[in-house]
DNA sequence: GCAGTCGGCTAACATCGTTAGCCAGGGTGG
DNA sequence: CCACCCTGGCTAACGATGTTAGCCGACTGC
């Protein structure tokens, strides 16, 4: 969790996304107005303008954000798992089948440590433009080395993960219901499957 | 498609939602506003409210409808694929691998064919006090069927499904993305993955 | 015939994102 | 040293949102 913000420089701009980010992660999304950070950090809602160009872009902030906390998350769990960092980039090699299950767990518990976020992140289509270069190949990039490069099998895994996750925070599951078994039985399946096809 | 709706019974109350459902598939989600609904229909917005409490109602006559239409889609695809239907509840015999397949087909199809509806119907916490009794676990039920009666299996195949809609109508996958490869290694997965566990 | 409910209406409130236009302060060029 | 202009505040306002209060005409049941 070191910088991570790359486009705002002013401090005021910094100032800006914290606060949001406070109130989105304090009292959920539609807490999140111009008026109210600008509230927090002691100015008006206009000049909030000053520094970006509407509220897209401090969204577009706190998504770049949350982006580069997963990847590093995930980063970090690969590390663990795969010790043999350092290789040439492509190298798609010794998948480990426990990986997956291990990014997955790290993704799934990113998304509950910070629900609110995690749904603006994913939620929307991604103004690709507005995100820093690189950071979307890098947040994939962990997962896609886990599956042996297999981008069919990545997204597949991809949208497993995202679609319990998100079911899971809308309260869309039973109540009580055992959810490490369903996470459990994805996994497998996924790890139990072939790279081929 | 046969009736889909049971709580409002008013003719106004049917035409309200049908106006909302226009609005929402044919302007998409912010065009369905009280003020708009009410206007499609030659009142005005405060009327409405003699209908329905307010606009969270309205949406969720909307989920209703939906979640009937998406459990007639499903109920379909499970009488072609496993014709043994008349067997006593909770019989879970003979899942056949292609089921997973094309129930997951059906249920793209679906909310590729209303998205908006979709969205809406998955994206919160759904208010299980408002739904026709019995809907949820009718829409579950052919999957839940189809992976013999394993719910662990059933939520992991879910979950699966829905991430993969869901990316997909947020454009999250590159353009051009072979998405179909994806939902086949999704779907071999978990039709190889024996129900042990 | 009268009462009451049903279903319209207008006016209004608070909140939202956003724009226009004004102005104080500070740095810089002549 | 003074004029300028840019930066970053401000107030006032617009149009839109969901929603409430209160009014009133018509139709229905007794």
């Amino acid at each position: 969790m070191s910088d991570v913000s790359s486009p705002p420089i002013s401090a005021r701009a910094r100032e800006i996304v914290s606060a949001a980010r406070e109130l989105l992660e304090g009292e959920g999304p539609e807490a999140v107005s111009m008026r109210r950070i600008a509230e927090r950090i002691g100015i008006k809602a206009p000049s909030l303008y000053k520094h970006f160009p509407d509220k897209s872009a401090v969204e577009n902030a706190l998504i770049a954000q949350g982006m580069a906390e997963l990847a590093e998350a995930l980063e970090a769990v690969e590390a663990k798992v795969a010790p043999s960092a350092g290789l040439a980039p492509g190298a798609s090699v010794a998948p480990g089948e426990g990986a997956v299950a291990a990014l997955a767990g790290a993704y799934r518990a990113y998304a509950l440590a910070h629900p609110d976020l995690y749904r603006l992140m994913s939620g929307q289509p991604l103004d690709r433009a507005a995100m820093p270069a690189g950071l979307e190949d890098r947040a994939a990039g962990p997962l896609v080395r886990a599956v042996g490069g297999d981008a069919d099998a990545a997204r597949a895994v991809w949208g497993f993960a995202h679609g319990m996750v998100v079911l899971e925070l809308a309260g869309r599951f039973p109540p009580g219901a055992d959810l490490s078994g369903a996470w459990a039985k994805g996994c497998g399946a996924f790890a139990a499957e072939p790279s081929s096809g």
